[in-house]
DNA sequence: ACCTGAACACCGTTCAAGT
DNA sequence: ACCTGAACACCGTTCAAGT
Protein backbone atom coordinates (compact mmCIF):
# COMPACT_ATOMS: atom_id res chain seq x y z
CA UNK A 1 0.00 0.00 0.00
CA UNK A 2 0.91 3.54 -0.89
CA UNK A 3 0.97 5.74 2.16
CA UNK A 4 -0.98 8.87 1.48
CA UNK A 5 1.03 12.09 0.99
CA UNK A 6 0.92 14.54 3.97
CA UNK A 7 -1.42 16.84 3.36
CA UNK A 8 0.68 20.25 2.29
CA UNK A 9 0.24 23.11 4.64
CA UNK A 10 -3.30 24.98 3.93
CA UNK A 11 -3.12 28.62 4.31
CA UNK A 12 -6.87 28.55 4.95
CA UNK A 13 -7.90 25.72 6.86
CA UNK A 14 -11.30 26.09 6.50
CA UNK A 15 -11.95 27.49 2.79
CA UNK A 16 -15.60 26.77 2.60
CA UNK A 17 -17.64 25.28 -0.01
CA UNK A 18 -18.37 28.59 -2.08
CA UNK A 19 -15.19 30.18 -0.25
CA UNK A 20 -14.41 33.26 -1.66
CA UNK A 21 -13.07 33.33 -5.74
CA UNK A 22 -9.40 34.66 -4.75
CA UNK A 23 -6.64 32.69 -6.88
CA UNK A 24 -8.95 31.76 -10.12
CA UNK A 25 -8.85 32.44 -13.30
CA UNK A 26 -9.79 36.53 -14.05
CA UNK A 27 -12.92 35.43 -16.19
CA UNK A 28 -14.38 33.12 -13.63
CA UNK A 29 -13.86 35.65 -10.85
CA UNK A 30 -15.87 37.73 -12.60
CA UNK A 31 -18.09 35.87 -13.63
CA UNK A 32 -19.02 34.12 -10.21
CA UNK A 33 -19.64 37.40 -8.50
CA UNK A 34 -22.08 38.44 -11.89
CA UNK A 35 -23.73 35.43 -11.07
CA UNK A 36 -24.48 36.29 -7.38
CA UNK A 37 -25.78 39.55 -8.53
CA UNK A 38 -27.84 38.54 -10.60
CA UNK A 39 -29.42 35.62 -8.28
CA UNK A 40 -29.76 38.24 -5.56
CA UNK A 41 -32.45 40.13 -7.80
CA UNK A 42 -33.93 36.93 -9.25
CA UNK A 43 -34.69 35.74 -5.72
CA UNK A 44 -35.77 38.78 -4.90
CA UNK A 45 -38.29 38.74 -7.53
CA UNK A 46 -39.29 34.91 -7.46
CA UNK A 47 -38.09 33.86 -4.15
CA UNK A 48 -35.90 30.72 -3.46
CA UNK A 49 -37.76 28.30 -6.06
CA UNK A 50 -36.71 30.67 -9.21
CA UNK A 51 -35.68 28.60 -12.02
CA UNK A 52 -31.70 28.58 -12.30
CA UNK A 53 -31.83 28.48 -16.06
CA UNK A 54 -33.56 31.94 -15.94
CA UNK A 55 -30.56 32.92 -13.48
CA UNK A 56 -28.55 31.86 -15.72
CA UNK A 57 -30.16 33.28 -18.52
CA UNK A 58 -29.85 36.84 -17.18
CA UNK A 59 -26.33 36.76 -16.41
CA UNK A 60 -25.80 36.45 -20.20
CA UNK A 61 -24.19 33.35 -18.82
CA UNK A 62 -23.88 29.79 -19.96
CA UNK A 63 -25.52 27.18 -17.79
CA UNK A 64 -23.00 24.94 -17.26
CA UNK A 65 -21.46 28.22 -15.72
CA UNK A 66 -23.73 28.82 -13.02
CA UNK A 67 -23.68 24.67 -11.99
CA UNK A 68 -20.14 25.05 -12.23
CA UNK A 69 -19.66 27.65 -9.51
CA UNK A 70 -22.83 26.46 -7.65
CA UNK A 71 -23.45 23.07 -8.04
CA UNK A 72 -26.58 22.33 -6.00
CA UNK A 73 -29.26 25.76 -5.62
CA UNK A 74 -28.18 25.43 -1.89
CA UNK A 75 -24.44 25.92 -2.68
CA UNK A 76 -25.91 29.41 -4.30
CA UNK A 77 -28.21 30.05 -1.54
CA UNK A 78 -25.26 29.96 0.83
CA UNK A 79 -23.40 32.47 -0.96
CA UNK A 80 -26.53 34.53 -0.88
CA UNK A 81 -26.99 33.76 2.63
CA UNK A 82 -23.67 34.42 4.34
CA UNK A 83 -23.08 37.85 4.53
CA UNK A 84 -26.21 38.22 6.46
CA UNK A 85 -25.96 35.26 8.37
CA UNK A 86 -22.22 36.37 9.48
CA UNK A 87 -24.15 39.80 10.85
CA UNK A 88 -26.82 37.77 12.76
CA UNK A 89 -23.49 35.85 14.31
CA UNK A 90 -22.12 39.06 15.19
CA UNK A 91 -25.12 40.72 16.83
CA UNK A 92 -25.71 37.79 18.97
CA UNK A 93 -21.91 38.79 20.76
CA UNK A 94 -22.92 42.20 20.68
CA UNK A 95 -26.81 41.74 22.27
CA UNK A 96 -24.38 39.30 24.72
CA UNK A 97 -22.23 42.04 26.00
CA UNK A 98 -24.78 44.77 26.24
CA UNK A 99 -28.43 43.45 26.78
CA UNK A 100 -29.88 41.14 29.65
CA UNK A 101 -30.35 37.74 28.87
CA UNK A 102 -34.01 37.63 27.97
CA UNK A 103 -34.14 41.08 25.81
CA UNK A 104 -30.80 39.89 23.79
CA UNK A 105 -32.70 37.10 23.44
CA UNK A 106 -35.98 38.60 21.60
CA UNK A 107 -34.06 41.17 20.01
CA UNK A 108 -31.84 38.58 18.61
CA UNK A 109 -34.62 36.32 17.84
CA UNK A 110 -36.84 39.14 15.70
CA UNK A 111 -33.37 40.28 13.71
CA UNK A 112 -33.52 36.16 12.76
CA UNK A 113 -37.46 36.26 11.92
CA UNK A 114 -36.99 39.85 9.75
CA UNK A 115 -33.49 38.28 8.14
CA UNK A 116 -35.23 34.54 7.46
CA UNK A 117 -37.73 37.28 5.52
CA UNK A 118 -35.25 38.09 2.66
CA UNK A 119 -37.02 35.72 0.06
CA UNK A 120 -39.62 34.09 -0.36
CA UNK A 121 -39.76 30.33 0.93
CA UNK A 122 -36.70 31.30 2.61
CA UNK A 123 -37.98 29.91 6.04
CA UNK A 124 -39.14 26.62 4.63
CA UNK A 125 -35.62 26.18 3.26
CA UNK A 126 -33.96 26.41 6.05
CA UNK A 127 -36.22 24.09 8.52
CA UNK A 128 -35.92 21.46 5.78
CA UNK A 129 -32.27 21.60 5.71
CA UNK A 130 -32.04 20.38 9.08
CA UNK A 131 -32.89 16.83 7.43
CA UNK A 132 -29.81 16.50 5.58
CA UNK A 133 -26.85 17.79 7.75
CA UNK A 134 -24.42 17.67 4.94
CA UNK A 135 -25.97 20.17 2.52
CA UNK A 136 -24.20 23.39 2.13
CA UNK A 137 -26.23 25.51 4.06
CA UNK A 138 -26.57 23.70 7.26
CA UNK A 139 -23.30 24.39 8.09
CA UNK A 140 -24.01 27.78 8.27
CA UNK A 141 -27.10 27.47 9.26
CA UNK A 142 -25.60 25.40 12.61
CA UNK A 143 -23.59 28.37 13.55
CA UNK A 144 -26.69 30.62 13.69
CA UNK A 145 -28.13 28.14 15.48
CA UNK A 146 -25.60 27.44 17.94
CA UNK A 147 -25.41 31.73 18.85
CA UNK A 148 -29.07 31.37 19.58
CA UNK A 149 -28.63 28.43 21.56
CA UNK A 150 -26.11 30.20 23.64
CA UNK A 151 -28.58 33.35 23.91
CA UNK A 152 -31.17 30.73 25.00
CA UNK A 153 -29.31 29.40 27.72
CA UNK A 154 -28.18 32.48 29.30
CA UNK A 155 -31.62 33.81 29.56
CA UNK A 156 -32.70 30.37 31.09
CA UNK A 157 -29.80 30.24 32.99
CA UNK A 158 -31.84 33.60 34.54
CA UNK A 159 -34.90 31.72 34.85
CA UNK A 160 -36.56 34.04 32.21
CA UNK A 161 -37.29 31.08 29.53
CA UNK A 162 -38.62 27.95 30.48
CA UNK A 163 -35.57 25.43 30.72
CA UNK A 164 -37.56 22.77 28.05
CA UNK A 165 -36.35 24.40 25.32
CA UNK A 166 -34.02 24.12 23.36
CA UNK A 167 -32.19 26.45 20.99
CA UNK A 168 -33.20 24.36 18.16
CA UNK A 169 -36.96 24.50 19.41
CA UNK A 170 -36.89 28.45 19.47
CA UNK A 171 -34.82 28.48 15.91
CA UNK A 172 -37.57 26.77 13.95
CA UNK A 173 -40.31 28.14 15.93
CA UNK A 174 -39.23 31.97 14.99
CA UNK A 175 -38.67 30.62 11.44
CA UNK A 176 -41.99 29.03 10.64
CA UNK A 177 -43.43 32.54 12.26
CA UNK A 178 -41.04 34.14 9.59
CA UNK A 179 -42.53 32.18 6.90
CA UNK A 180 -46.45 32.31 8.11
CA UNK A 181 -46.05 36.35 7.35
CA UNK A 182 -43.99 36.48 5.12
CA UNK A 183 -47.00 37.61 2.32
CA UNK A 184 -50.59 37.46 2.36
CA UNK A 185 -52.72 39.11 4.97
CA UNK A 186 -50.59 37.58 7.81
CA UNK A 187 -47.64 39.70 6.73
CA UNK A 188 -48.16 42.79 9.00
CA UNK A 189 -48.74 40.65 11.93
CA UNK A 190 -45.56 39.21 11.99
CA UNK A 191 -44.09 41.24 15.34
CA UNK A 192 -47.02 40.26 16.61
CA UNK A 193 -47.80 36.59 16.02
CA UNK A 194 -43.71 36.62 17.20
CA UNK A 195 -45.15 38.02 20.34
CA UNK A 196 -47.33 35.59 20.99
CA UNK A 197 -44.44 32.90 20.28
CA UNK A 198 -41.95 34.75 23.02
CA UNK A 199 -44.78 34.45 25.47
CA UNK A 200 -44.89 30.47 24.77
CA UNK A 201 -41.13 30.95 25.82
CA UNK A 202 -41.44 32.07 29.39
CA UNK A 203 -41.74 29.86 32.39
CA UNK A 204 -45.37 29.34 33.63
CA UNK A 205 -45.47 31.66 36.16
CA UNK A 206 -48.33 30.60 38.32
CA UNK A 207 -46.05 27.41 39.14
CA UNK A 208 -43.11 29.21 39.81
CA UNK A 209 -43.99 31.78 42.10
CA UNK A 210 -46.79 29.20 43.14
CA UNK A 211 -50.50 29.73 43.26
CA UNK A 212 -51.96 33.46 43.50
CA UNK A 213 -55.50 33.16 44.33
CA UNK B 1 -80.09 43.68 -24.05
CA UNK B 2 -81.71 40.26 -23.74
CA UNK B 3 -82.08 39.94 -19.64
CA UNK B 4 -80.07 36.71 -18.73
CA UNK B 5 -82.38 33.71 -18.39
CA UNK B 6 -84.00 33.30 -14.87
CA UNK B 7 -81.69 29.92 -12.68
CA UNK B 8 -83.53 27.10 -13.02
CA UNK B 9 -83.88 25.50 -9.31
CA UNK B 10 -80.91 23.58 -8.05
CA UNK B 11 -81.78 20.69 -6.20
CA UNK B 12 -78.32 20.87 -4.34
CA UNK B 13 -78.00 24.52 -3.65
CA UNK B 14 -73.91 24.48 -3.10
CA UNK B 15 -73.23 21.50 -5.00
CA UNK B 16 -69.27 22.40 -4.53
CA UNK B 17 -66.32 22.16 -6.94
CA UNK B 18 -65.71 19.11 -6.46
CA UNK B 19 -68.71 17.26 -6.40
CA UNK B 20 -69.72 13.48 -5.64
CA UNK B 21 -70.05 11.71 -8.96
CA UNK B 22 -73.72 11.17 -9.11
CA UNK B 23 -74.85 11.26 -12.36
CA UNK B 24 -72.42 10.92 -14.37
CA UNK B 25 -71.36 8.08 -17.06
CA UNK B 26 -70.06 4.65 -15.41
CA UNK B 27 -67.06 4.96 -16.56
CA UNK B 28 -66.42 8.65 -15.53
CA UNK B 29 -67.34 7.64 -12.04
CA UNK B 30 -65.02 4.52 -12.04
CA UNK B 31 -62.21 6.37 -13.17
CA UNK B 32 -62.61 9.75 -10.25
CA UNK B 33 -62.83 7.22 -7.51
CA UNK B 34 -60.01 5.27 -8.85
CA UNK B 35 -57.79 8.48 -9.52
CA UNK B 36 -58.95 9.18 -5.64
CA UNK B 37 -57.63 6.03 -4.20
CA UNK B 38 -54.81 6.44 -6.57
CA UNK B 39 -53.23 9.70 -5.72
CA UNK B 40 -54.00 9.28 -1.55
CA UNK B 41 -51.48 6.20 -1.84
CA UNK B 42 -48.82 8.31 -4.42
CA UNK B 43 -49.24 11.44 -2.04
CA UNK B 44 -48.50 9.38 1.01
CA UNK B 45 -45.55 8.25 -0.38
CA UNK B 46 -44.40 11.56 -2.11
CA UNK B 47 -46.16 14.53 -0.46
CA UNK B 48 -48.70 17.22 -1.63
CA UNK B 49 -45.67 17.99 -4.39
CA UNK B 50 -45.89 14.45 -6.23
CA UNK B 51 -46.31 14.40 -9.86
CA UNK B 52 -49.42 14.17 -11.22
CA UNK B 53 -48.29 12.67 -13.78
CA UNK B 54 -47.45 9.60 -11.79
CA UNK B 55 -50.98 9.29 -10.34
CA UNK B 56 -52.25 9.54 -13.59
CA UNK B 57 -49.79 6.88 -14.90
CA UNK B 58 -50.04 4.66 -11.34
CA UNK B 59 -54.17 4.98 -11.97
CA UNK B 60 -53.90 3.46 -15.72
CA UNK B 61 -55.68 6.13 -16.97
CA UNK B 62 -54.72 8.88 -20.01
CA UNK B 63 -52.88 12.23 -18.52
CA UNK B 64 -56.29 14.45 -19.43
CA UNK B 65 -58.60 12.09 -17.42
CA UNK B 66 -57.14 13.52 -14.52
CA UNK B 67 -56.94 17.03 -15.62
CA UNK B 68 -60.73 16.75 -16.58
CA UNK B 69 -61.68 15.36 -13.12
CA UNK B 70 -59.34 17.47 -10.85
CA UNK B 71 -58.55 20.48 -13.23
CA UNK B 72 -56.05 21.54 -10.58
CA UNK B 73 -53.63 20.43 -8.02
CA UNK B 74 -56.01 21.81 -5.27
CA UNK B 75 -59.11 20.36 -6.85
CA UNK B 76 -57.42 16.62 -6.13
CA UNK B 77 -55.97 17.95 -2.49
CA UNK B 78 -59.70 19.21 -1.66
CA UNK B 79 -61.14 16.60 -2.82
CA UNK B 80 -58.55 13.89 -0.39
CA UNK B 81 -59.02 16.60 2.11
CA UNK B 82 -62.81 16.91 2.51
CA UNK B 83 -63.81 13.66 4.42
CA UNK B 84 -60.67 14.77 7.41
CA UNK B 85 -61.74 18.12 7.10
CA UNK B 86 -65.52 17.43 7.80
CA UNK B 87 -64.74 14.77 10.56
CA UNK B 88 -62.70 18.24 12.21
CA UNK B 89 -65.98 20.19 11.89
CA UNK B 90 -67.90 17.81 13.74
CA UNK B 91 -65.50 17.48 16.65
CA UNK B 92 -65.58 21.12 17.23
CA UNK B 93 -69.32 20.74 17.85
CA UNK B 94 -68.75 17.76 20.00
CA UNK B 95 -65.77 18.92 21.89
CA UNK B 96 -67.63 22.59 22.15
CA UNK B 97 -70.65 20.57 23.96
CA UNK B 98 -68.76 18.04 26.17
CA UNK B 99 -65.59 19.96 26.95
CA UNK B 100 -64.66 23.46 28.98
CA UNK B 101 -63.84 26.25 26.66
CA UNK B 102 -60.12 25.97 26.97
CA UNK B 103 -59.71 22.56 27.08
CA UNK B 104 -62.01 22.36 24.12
CA UNK B 105 -59.75 24.72 21.79
CA UNK B 106 -56.40 23.04 22.84
CA UNK B 107 -57.95 19.34 22.18
CA UNK B 108 -59.07 20.87 18.62
CA UNK B 109 -56.34 22.35 17.83
CA UNK B 110 -53.87 19.49 18.63
CA UNK B 111 -56.34 17.26 16.25
CA UNK B 112 -55.58 19.76 13.44
CA UNK B 113 -52.38 19.76 13.32
CA UNK B 114 -52.20 15.73 13.67
CA UNK B 115 -54.54 16.07 10.51
CA UNK B 116 -52.45 18.43 8.74
CA UNK B 117 -49.43 16.13 8.88
CA UNK B 118 -51.27 13.68 6.80
CA UNK B 119 -49.13 14.18 3.61
CA UNK B 120 -45.63 15.98 3.81
CA UNK B 121 -46.34 19.54 2.53
CA UNK B 122 -49.80 19.77 3.54
CA UNK B 123 -49.60 22.37 6.29
CA UNK B 124 -47.44 24.97 3.83
CA UNK B 125 -50.16 24.00 1.60
CA UNK B 126 -53.08 25.19 3.66
CA UNK B 127 -51.45 28.17 5.00
CA UNK B 128 -50.28 29.51 1.23
CA UNK B 129 -54.03 28.95 0.42
CA UNK B 130 -54.84 32.20 2.45
CA UNK B 131 -53.55 33.95 -0.10
CA UNK B 132 -55.82 33.20 -3.43
CA UNK B 133 -59.63 32.69 -1.57
CA UNK B 134 -61.08 31.54 -5.23
CA UNK B 135 -58.81 28.69 -4.52
CA UNK B 136 -60.54 24.91 -4.59
CA UNK B 137 -58.99 24.32 -1.06
CA UNK B 138 -59.63 28.01 0.52
CA UNK B 139 -63.78 27.27 0.55
CA UNK B 140 -63.17 23.90 2.62
CA UNK B 141 -60.28 25.59 4.53
CA UNK B 142 -62.28 28.71 5.73
CA UNK B 143 -64.73 26.54 7.02
CA UNK B 144 -62.15 24.77 9.21
CA UNK B 145 -60.98 28.23 10.21
CA UNK B 146 -64.35 29.55 11.50
CA UNK B 147 -64.77 26.28 13.67
CA UNK B 148 -61.48 26.64 15.54
CA UNK B 149 -62.64 30.15 15.85
CA UNK B 150 -65.73 29.79 17.72
CA UNK B 151 -63.52 27.52 19.91
CA UNK B 152 -61.10 30.03 20.30
CA UNK B 153 -64.14 32.78 20.85
CA UNK B 154 -65.75 30.75 23.99
CA UNK B 155 -62.44 30.26 25.63
CA UNK B 156 -61.49 33.83 25.00
CA UNK B 157 -64.96 34.27 26.90
CA UNK B 158 -63.90 32.28 29.12
CA UNK B 159 -60.49 34.69 29.78
CA UNK B 160 -58.53 31.12 29.25
CA UNK B 161 -57.06 32.54 25.88
CA UNK B 162 -55.80 36.23 25.28
CA UNK B 163 -58.02 38.45 23.74
CA UNK B 164 -55.57 39.98 21.02
CA UNK B 165 -55.18 36.99 18.92
CA UNK B 166 -57.85 35.90 16.37
CA UNK B 167 -59.33 32.61 14.65
CA UNK B 168 -57.26 32.90 11.80
CA UNK B 169 -53.79 33.36 13.80
CA UNK B 170 -53.73 30.36 16.02
CA UNK B 171 -54.96 28.19 12.73
CA UNK B 172 -51.77 29.16 11.42
CA UNK B 173 -49.67 29.01 14.27
CA UNK B 174 -50.64 25.31 14.52
CA UNK B 175 -50.43 24.26 11.21
CA UNK B 176 -46.85 25.62 11.00
CA UNK B 177 -46.16 23.93 13.67
CA UNK B 178 -47.22 20.66 12.17
CA UNK B 179 -45.61 21.82 9.28
CA UNK B 180 -42.05 21.73 11.29
CA UNK B 181 -41.96 18.77 12.97
CA UNK B 182 -43.64 16.87 9.72
CA UNK B 183 -40.29 15.09 9.46
CA UNK B 184 -36.60 15.10 10.47
CA UNK B 185 -35.42 14.99 14.05
CA UNK B 186 -38.34 17.64 14.88
CA UNK B 187 -40.98 15.12 14.63
CA UNK B 188 -40.75 13.67 17.68
CA UNK B 189 -41.12 17.49 19.81
CA UNK B 190 -44.93 17.71 18.47
CA UNK B 191 -46.38 17.47 21.22
CA UNK B 192 -43.95 19.77 23.19
CA UNK B 193 -43.28 22.52 20.38
CA UNK B 194 -47.39 22.61 20.72
CA UNK B 195 -47.67 23.13 24.14
CA UNK B 196 -45.04 25.91 24.04
CA UNK B 197 -47.30 27.72 21.22
CA UNK B 198 -50.48 27.19 23.30
CA UNK B 199 -48.58 28.62 26.41
CA UNK B 200 -48.54 31.68 24.42
CA UNK B 201 -51.88 31.75 23.89
CA UNK B 202 -52.94 32.06 27.32
CA UNK B 203 -53.31 35.49 29.12
CA UNK B 204 -50.25 37.24 30.63
CA UNK B 205 -50.78 36.28 34.51
CA UNK B 206 -48.80 38.36 35.65
CA UNK B 207 -50.90 41.64 34.51
CA UNK B 208 -54.17 39.79 35.39
CA UNK B 209 -53.70 38.66 38.57
CA UNK B 210 -51.52 41.74 38.92
CA UNK B 211 -47.66 41.40 40.69
CA UNK B 212 -47.18 38.33 42.73
CA UNK B 213 -43.97 39.61 44.35
C1' DA C 1 -69.89 12.43 -22.68
C1' DC C 2 -65.82 10.97 -21.82
C1' DC C 3 -61.08 9.15 -22.65
C1' DT C 4 -56.52 9.35 -24.82
C1' DG C 5 -51.93 10.68 -25.62
C1' DA C 6 -49.20 13.65 -28.59
C1' DA C 7 -47.64 18.41 -28.52
C1' DC C 8 -45.89 22.46 -26.29
C1' DA C 9 -43.23 25.03 -23.19
C1' DC C 10 -40.92 24.74 -19.45
C1' DC C 11 -37.46 22.74 -15.78
C1' DG C 12 -32.77 20.65 -13.54
C1' DT C 13 -28.64 18.20 -14.61
C1' DT C 14 -24.83 16.41 -17.29
C1' DC C 15 -21.09 16.49 -20.41
C1' DA C 16 -18.52 16.51 -24.96
C1' DA C 17 -16.72 20.16 -27.45
C1' DG C 18 -14.62 24.29 -27.70
C1' DT C 19 -11.19 28.52 -26.20
C1' DA D 1 -8.90 26.26 -16.49
C1' DC D 2 -12.94 27.64 -17.73
C1' DC D 3 -17.07 28.45 -20.71
C1' DT D 4 -20.81 26.85 -23.72
C1' DG D 5 -25.05 24.96 -25.09
C1' DA D 6 -27.01 20.73 -26.89
C1' DA D 7 -28.90 16.50 -25.01
C1' DC D 8 -31.54 13.92 -21.73
C1' DA D 9 -35.20 12.96 -18.69
C1' DC D 10 -38.46 14.87 -16.41
C1' DC D 11 -42.70 18.13 -15.39
C1' DG D 12 -47.66 20.68 -15.94
C1' DT D 13 -51.08 21.95 -19.23
C1' DT D 14 -53.80 21.88 -23.43
C1' DC D 15 -56.44 20.01 -27.05
C1' DA D 16 -57.50 17.56 -31.52
C1' DA D 17 -58.77 13.02 -32.35
C1' DG D 18 -61.01 9.12 -31.14
C1' DT D 19 -65.04 5.94 -28.89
Amino acid sequence: MIAEPPEPPEPRPVPGPASAPRDRRADARRNYEHILATAQVVLAEQGVQASLRDVARRAEVGLGTLYRHFPTREALLEALLRQGFDRLVELSDTLAATRPPAAALTEWLRELAAGAGTYQGLPASLVAIMDDPDSALAVSCAALRSAGTRLLERAQADGEIRPDVTGTDVFVLTTAVAALTERGPLAQRRDHLLGVMLDGLRPAPRELFGPCS
